[in-house]
DNA sequence: GCCAACGTTGGC
DNA sequence: GCCAACGTTGGC
């Protein structure tokens, strides 16, 4: 099993959409970046864990736990002209981008980013690295464990 | 295949 | 709103 950071901006996507959705399950769609699209497509498994993040905002932190329970399948929105994820250069026989869905499995407390940078057993996480855009980057046992025991 | 231009990201 | 970083695009 593997863990997970994944990224999103509130006021696109956030715990409580998640929540919300039937059965508090929501497909992570509309990521437009390969490596983020390949760590879904390649790498994720059922029952891997995440930590659903609002970034761009107030706020920005940690405020969820979920799961992962679909494999990567093709991201509708891009075969979509009326979407403004639509890519003219996907087709559905070679689609370009993949999403998984993920099940909320609790809230957590908001563990702001800065409260993330006070821990040095943390000061390795992409996450923290200056300027990191990845929306989905894997997270190590250990710090998944720490960040668990703090949340 | 290079690389300049451009667009996007995201913490501050 | 700023701005540094960086991924993507496309002409050559």
């Amino acid at each position: 099993m593997r863990y997970w950071l994944m990224k999103s901006e509130p006021s696109k996507r956030n715990l409580d959409d998640l929540a919300a959705m039937p059965n508090q399950t929501i497909a992570w769609d509309r990521v437009r970046n390969y490596q983020s699209r390949n760590f879904m497509r390649h790498q994720m498994r059922l029952g891997d864990q995440v930590f659903f993040y609002h970034s761009c905002c107030a706020q920005p932190g940690i405020v969820g736990l979920a799961e992962v329970v679909t494999l990567a399948y093709p991201d509708a929105t891009q075969f979509d002209r009326d979407n403004r994820y639509y890519d003219p250069k996907a087709t559905p026989e070679n689609p370009r981008w993949f999403n998984v869905e993920i099940k909320l499995i609790k809230r957590t407390r908001l563990v702001t980013i800065k409260e993330l940078r006070q821990y040095p057993e943390l000061n390795k996480m992409k996450i923290l690295q200056v300027r990191n855009r990845l929306s989905i980057t894997p997270i190590d046992p250990a710090e998944w464990k720490f960040i668990l025991e703090i949340c």
